[in-house]
This record gives C-alpha cells, structure tokens and sequence, in this order.
DNA sequence: AGACTGTATAACCATATAGTTATAGAGTCA
DNA sequence: TGACTCTATAACTATATGGTTATACAGTCT
C-alpha cells in the first residue's frame, strides 16, 4: 500500500475543511448515526434527536448539500438517508483514536 | 475484522465532534500539513501558512490542547510537532472521497 | 375550495470563532 | 542591566453558526 505525498492545493484545504465542519456538530452526527439505519423522515428524525422541526431541516440541508445525505419525496413527506457511507469510517477513525489516548490516560493514573 | 455496531453516548459524540471541528479549519490544515515534514518554530510556521505571528500561535494552541501537536521550548524558540499521526488518514480519506466525487461528477457531463 | 399535515424558509438572537493590532513574558546576548 | 528576539496573551472586530418562533409552501384528503 503506496501512501501518496502530494501536496493538498488552497483550494483543497478548504474543501477538506469543509467537509470536517459538516462533521463538527454533536446533532449532525446523531442525526447520522441515527440514518446509519435506513432512510428515515423529517419528522422522525426530528423525534429521535429531540430536536425542532425546523432545527432538523436546516441541519439536514447542510448535510445534504455537503453531499452526505440523499433526499427522497413521497407525497407530503420526505426521506433522507446516508449518501456516502464514508463518514462512519471517518467516525470509526477518530472514536479509535480517542478511546486509546482515554486509555492511555487511565493507564498512566493507575 | 468485524464491525463494531455500538451506539455512541452523547459526551461519545461531542468529543468526536470537538475533534472534527479542530481539523474544520483550513489554516490548521495547512499547519498539520506542514509539520508533516517535521517540527518546525512558530516563527517557521508563520513564514509558511503566511499567517501572522499572533495567528499562528492560536491555532497551534488549539492543536496541542487537541492533542494533535506536541510542544518543546528550547531557549526561545518553541517547536510544535505532530502529536498524533492518524489525522492524515483522516485527511486522506476525506481527499480520496472528495476526488472520487469529482470524479463522478466530470464524467456525467463527459 | 377548505382543512390538515409535513417540510422548508425567514427573521431574529446569542454565542463562537478567525483575524487584527498592541503588548506582555521569557529567554539570550552584549 | 539593557537591548533584542521569539512566543503568548489581551482586547477588539467582523463574521459564521446553532437555536428559536413564526410563517410560508406543497401535498393530501374530504
């Protein structure tokens, strides 16, 4: 497995910037975890994070427009699901990561 | 290698999201890309990233209370060096799924 | 059409954050 | 000590963002 060294443009950066700052919010990720199992309405969603309505969409929109979400309608409601199933490496990635500095840190303490 | 299917706690997805808005910023990025090559001064830093001084020593604050940097003074000059290396794989899934979707998008309207 | 439901948007508020300039600290060297 | 260098912090500004409430919009049903 060959690790690419290139150089990430400005314009990259900001792209990559970008797509951590969808990730940067404690309700944007449960609402993720949450469509980790299957495509889900507005309102259920917004049941499920016990957040508003309204709250909801704008996250939702946020996460659709980053590329994260698919938006399907069905009459009057409509269904979101995960786009890019890609995040929950990401995720996986950094819960990893901060479950061994904790145990590391316990270690260290006992 | 088996895929761990466990919900994350509230304080679980805060942290995750503490430590995805740490990388949501596009001059931290260049600076984490930078000390790739190896620690360098703040003073180095600046020059590089084209940043002021003041600037700087911000966001490498915010880095090392992340966890991402480390810090060593010697006389009067501090370096900073990357204190936890997974964050490149971080970034270079985020570049590789970003460079996928391109991909994709060019060769609809090929 | 009118009532109702589900979602999106508008307007607004409070807070967080990236940047700036000025200045304080701390270390080195004459 | 005093001049100098390097880094950190303080104070401030402008902007972005998450949340709220009210309302508009679109679809369904009678």
């Amino acid at each position: 497995m060959k690790r690419r060294k290139r150089r990430i443009s400005d314009e990259g950066l900001l792209m990559v910037a970008g797509r951590f700052r969808i990730l940067s919010d404690p309700m944007r990720l449960r609402i993720l975890q949450f469509l980790e199992g299957g495509e889900q309405s507005v309102g259920a969603i917004a049941a499920e994070v016990a957040s508003t309505q309204p709250n909801v969409s704008k996250h939702l929109k946020t996460l659709q427009e980053g590329g994260l979400l698919t938006r399907r309608q069905e009459g009057n409601t409509v269904y979101y699901a995960i786009g890019d199933a890609s995040i929950f490496a990401l995720c996986d990635l950094v819960c990893q990561n901060l479950e061994e500095r904790a145990a590391r840190r316990t270690a260290i303490y006992r």
